[in-house]
RNA sequence: GGCAUCGUGGCCGAGUGGCUAGGCACAGCUCUGCAAAAGCUUGUACAGCGGUUCGAAUCCGCUCGAUGCCUCCA
């Protein structure tokens, strides 16, 4: 039997503001799309953090026994730099700046991106379109929008009627905005403007004649609207109505709004039962923005090469640091944190290594039933990874003292402890076993197993001064000697 | 200015109207030749001010503060 059979997950709907019952729109069956980044330049962390939030839900989905279809974009139209007419997009701006093909910048960062999004251990999605893929799909929503009279053409662009829809819909409903407000807001634009209205956006930009990117339509030479791709794409391989569209909370004003607005005005429908999102991850408390500066790259923090942090950490401490919050809060990265982290991230890792070795008996201390469960009801509470982790802290307990011959298990309870801890560590979070020494050669242990006979050899014959000299200097080399009930260990900072 | 979110012990970070997550750091103890590791124990925190309630960090109101969106951004 299927695990969602039995596990009662929540997700918070953004739509809603609420948590709900999750329930597939077809028993078994997960339709979930993603805001995929914009290929002009490298990722940052923030942006990873988004990724690898919605990693961990696809996986715990996959887990629970639903078949996942998992679509995430690649925006490599480019979009609008700013909102006046002579906007010029983002990856011609940057292939001029590079004097390259703006499909030579496209591919350049969708290569860091995948490999990134690898170091940090998240799977590929089922299907990852690009918008340049999907122009025709694009047009025909634009002239679907059109016929139901939800859209203009104005000198070779096609802009969205906001308020002729929000005569019969809701724009705003998943911000929380009211339109009659918004206009009320608003700033004069310019006086030539071609919108009927400030809040009307593009669903077509006609091309100026430098314009590199651009494409045949019914209206002339141009490009689509920035909200428009993921409206095609989710469409095209979900449906018209699927389960979760997630993205970052700064594109739910006005991305996904528009988004909801163009589906409806399109087929009459709303897109997507459940709207997630997952929040900013700010760096010395403000934002990280590819725009403003305030940033980080992943392989900065890496390699330890920034001015931000004292040291490098490895991808899955970073993983395990983000995972210790939920996805709906925002987190703030500091060096202090990130050490924290290391550190409950080494002492996971090493309780995970002691487990295949735990002695059996006829009896447990430890109910790892209930723990299991326990498990559960955290993922299930909307995937509270953080809850999650400390359970698995409370295993790690257990394994401790099991090893220290304070508590007992038995060999079934070992079995399941095991399996569960593993799809959890591993599998649902997406943690790797990276600490250092993991993948040292069969040299490097053999000396060690030589250098630790040798001190306690030492300290059997109660000669101190050699025994600690070896452990000594292997501390200031980095390597801890840890003894043990059952001998001595090491590991490597 | 409008909309939204948030403000938790030294730091990070969960949280349900009453049963004090967790990690890191700190201290004491056990263990140890001494340490380290591991285990145990302690820390009574919830921005401020009112209110609702038998009871609120958790609900309501106000004040202060922070952040996000309102223009591209995960």
């Amino acid at each position: 039997m299927q695990l969602y059979k039995n596990q009662n997950l929540r997700v918070h709907n953004s739509l809603s503001g609420k948590k709900e019952v999750f329930e597939p729109i077809n028993e078994g069956y997960v339709g979930m799309y993603v805001c995929g980044p914009t290929v002009y330049s490298n990722v940052h962390l923030g942006n990873c953090r988004t990724f690898m939030s919605f990693d961990m839900i696809f996986r715990y989905l996959k887990h629970l026994g639903y078949k996942v279809r998992y679509v995430r974009n690649i925006t490599d139209a480019g979009h609008l730099e700013n909102d006046a007419d002579e906007g010029e997009d983002k990856i011609a701006k940057k292939a001029k700046l590079e004097k390259i093909e703006p499909m030579e910048v496209v591919q350049r960062y969708t290569v860091d991106f995948h490999n990134t999004l690898q170091k940090f251990n998240l799977q590929p999605p089922s299907i990852e379109p690009t918008a340049t893929g999907h122009i025709i799909e694009q047009i025909g929503i634009i002239k679907e929008i059109l016929d139901k009279g939800y859209a203009y053409e104005a000198n070779g662009s096609v802009y969205f009627d906001v308020v002729k829809f929000n005569e019969q819909n809701e724009y705003g409903k998943l911000s929380g905005r009211k339109l009659e407000d918004m206009i009320a807001n608003t700033r004069e634009l310019t006086a030539q403007d071609e919108k009927k209205n400030p809040q009307d956006f593009a669903l077509w930009k006609r091309a100026e004649p430098q314009h590199i990117m651009r494409w045949p339509s019914p209206w002339g030479d141009g490009f689509p609207g920035w909200h428009l791709e993921c409206t095609a794409m989710s469409t095209k391989y979900l449906g018209e109505h699927f389960d979760i569209h997630g993205g970052g909370m700064d594109l739910k004003f006005p991305h996904h709004e528009c988004e909801i607005a163009q589906a409806e005005a399109s087929t009459g429908k709303t897109p997507v039962k459940y709207w997630l999102h997952a929040n900013m991850l700010t760096l010395n408390g403000k934002k990280m923005s590819k725009s403003t500066g305030n940033n980080i790259y992943p392989a900065e923090i890496i390699s330890g090469d920034n001015d931000i942090l004292s040291k490098a950490y490895a991808p899955s401490v970073v993983r395990f640091f983000m995972m210790q919050a939920h996805y709906t809060s925002i987190l703030d990265l500091s060096d202090d944190a990130l050490q924290a982290s290391e550190k409950g991230y080494q002492r996971l890792m090493e309780a995970m290594g002691n487990l295949d070795s735990l002695k059996t008996t006829d009896k447990s201390d430890f109910d790892v039933d209930t723990w299991q469960q326990n498990c559960y009801d955290a993922m299930n509470d909307d995937f509270n990874t953080p809850v999650l982790i400390a359970h698995l802290f409370d295993a790690v307990k257990h394994i401790n003292l099991i090893k220290e011959d304070k508590e007992k298990i038995t060999k079934e309870d070992k079995a399941l402890l095991q399996n569960t801890l593993e799809s959890f560590v591993y599998y649902v979070l997406g943690l790797e076993d990276q600490s250092a020494g993991k993948d040292d050669s069969k040299i490097l242990t053999g000396v060690m197993e030589l250098l630790i006979s040798l001190r306690n050899q030492a300290r059997a014959n109660k000669d101190f001064d050699t025994s600690d000299k070896i452990r000594d200097e292997l501390n200031a080399l980095g390597v801890q000697i840890k003894d043990g009930k059952d001998g001595t260990t090491f590991t490597i900072n």
